[in-house]
DNA sequence: CATGAATGAGGCTTCATTCAT
DNA sequence: AATGAATGAAGCCTCATTCAT
């Protein structure tokens, strides 16, 4: 797609003195558009930001869209590994449910504003909606897959559609966290997590034994 | 009296054609902001749709802005209005919460993307922030209400957080409607319904009868 | 040069009603020309500020310079007739001098602000200029006159070129009252006066007796 | 190190090729502000001029008001050094008066429609208004010495106001060059440097003997 | 007479992108 | 590899003027 004799936009510079440039690039691309919002963002604010010439930006990249892209795919992998669920095995469903929930408050956390600029760029630009729809699609695929499980141990009526059930579980958790960090619509955090994890889980008819919500506040 | 041939900013114009004016312009903006998004529509393609001349644009009105402002505002209301639940009398929790849900449905169906367009905005701006969260908080309360009428009557648990609990899970039919309407993230749509009232019942405690959801496809 | 089927632009109006209105845009003119100068004007605040429609204006008028036109000319005649030195039969040169620069200080407080719209306009403007220059004309020849006749009579050297000292004498006074009505830069009043006739006075070989300037402050 | 396509406003460009573009810029500027005035010069027509694109007069300068301040700051500098009366030993004090108002008259001339520009844009900023007073201050706190130092001598009466006839004088010379140059209200030249002269020193009583005038046509 | 809606050319500013060094 | 100057299209806003009622 890129001609050849260009810059390799994109490529992975060969010296130490280019890896530390591009770096800085991507680094104050993050934060700018963190704090000013993509389109608000501009190539110029981007170099200064970094203490580098204006003409330096487009030696590693051809546009903002693709330094966009490239932060949003790691962060989709860092978002993703982080909210792996390490020891699953001990602890009942509720406990995991609580679990996961807890990661992701805390990988949302360092992730919302990014998250928001993506929303942003993905209502309008389909090679992003895909992207984010990607990732969301891990987390639905693996809260489906939990609840399928449920399903077949019997904790969960079979009744239940399970991918719809994982979307909007999901969706809950993913829309209470930016509104969260975001919005700034806060409240007490353990109350929060204690409640989204009760919701789900009864959601799906796991019944939560009354001293589990005890520790509120 | 009013400063001629300078934006009378959302005042009523004097004459017919004045007001047949501004609603022109006004369903253009409409259109246009839902089709390609409040940053990408132009002044002058808000002028053209509407088959008048790019100053009339800012005879009516001071930027896009206050247009966004105005439609954002009749649209909540309308919204919160459709939303009433009327007959609300007969029928246990969870016709009411399908009944909510349903409803809801059908009014994110014709605003979906206007909601998109301010959620667009409301990142970044503050005033259009302030907008959304009313908004939200017209359908928060209510959820609220609802729930701490369901636990005084001892159907639901009292330990439960009702605010937190009414913003999940208003979030939750949130988040679900724009996925859907914006991102194209469907399903069938009377199984989507009947998941979400489920949910929402089972979250809350309240027991679904198996045979409320038998008629899945 | 205007067409016969238009509106008389600049005619005097045969109604009453309509001689109001005209006088009421002519007034608001000259406000907001002295306000914030010609070109910072706008048609519509001429409007505004009579109280009448944006369109009424061109019923009268064909454009702002047709009002500055009229203004000035009209300001012109009362400039010059209000500086004319009734009887000047008693009293020495001096006294006549200073009754002079009295009454124009006392016209050009009325009018600096509108002499200042005119200069504004007559650097860039030829047909303003000549009016311009033919108020001055007005004032240079009086003054050339005079010099000439207290040449005649003795009291001023016949080498002296009147004309010049006529243009530089006037000028220092014309300028002088703009830069104290228009910049601010301002004395006491007497005193100013008085150092200005005793200058002129001088400037011409008129010795000026030492306690004419006594009653400084 | 400074923000890269963002008007740097003043600051010196780092390349050579940069102070080139800017002294471009800062010459047609003036030319044009100087044939068709300041509010009739358009930023296109000095990049124009300038044999630049439009985009490069922002690259430099953030608006035209920028570049007048330089320009005049720069020019006012030079006129108070160009109007300094170097070997003003010897000669008495109506040769030293001629002397100023003759190197006035050049300096004048080569700077009037500058003034004009600075006069046009005076009137309704209240900065360059400053600017204007500053450079005049300039010229009437030397006049002010001078004619306090005759006082001394005895040259002159103690009871003028030094500081008002100072204004007085000054004023005389300036609105008489500025009449000329950008008026074309012209004399014989000589004649009209040497009434200025005459009228000065014998407005402050200094005695000009007869021949000294001799040469007027 | 008076109104105010409609027009659209004109001027300003921004900024992604290219280019010469 | 890095720089920063130069470009010009694009969008915004203003406002004198025309026109229909």
């Amino acid at each position: 797609m890129s001609a050849p004799n260009r810059p390799s936009s994109g490529l992975a510079p060969s010296t130490a003195r280019g890896r530390r440039t591009r770096a800085a690039l991507i680094e104050a691309s993050r934060d700018l558009f963190e704090e000013r919002g993509f389109r608000e963002t501009r190539i110029a604010d981007i170099a200064e930001r970094a203490k580098l010439a204006y003409g330096t930006f487009y030696h590693y990249f051809e546009s903002k869209e693709v330094v966009l892209n490239e932060l949003f795919t790691s962060v989709a992998g860092e978002m993703f590994n982080a909210s792996q669920l390490r020891d699953s095995a001990n602890g009942d469903a509720v406990a995991k449910i609580d679990a996961v929930n807890r990661q992701y408050f805390a990988v949302a956390e360092r992730n919302a504003w990014l998250i928001a600029v993506i929303d942003e760029v993905a209502v309008r630009d389909d090679s992003f909606r895909q992207l984010k729809l990607q990732l969301r699609d891990l987390f639905l695929r693996r809260n489906e897959a939990n609840i399928k499980k449920l399903q077949e141990s019997g904790a969960v009526e079979a009744t239940v559609n399970a991918k719809i059930a994982a979307a909007a579980l999901g969706g809950m958790v993913e829309h209470f966290t930016q509104m969260w960090f975001i919005h700034g619509v806060t409240f007490d955090r353990e109350d929060a997590i204690h409640t989204l994890t009760f919701l789900w889980a009864q959601a799906l008819g796991i019944a939560v034994h009354d001293n589990s919500m005890n520790f509120l506040p």
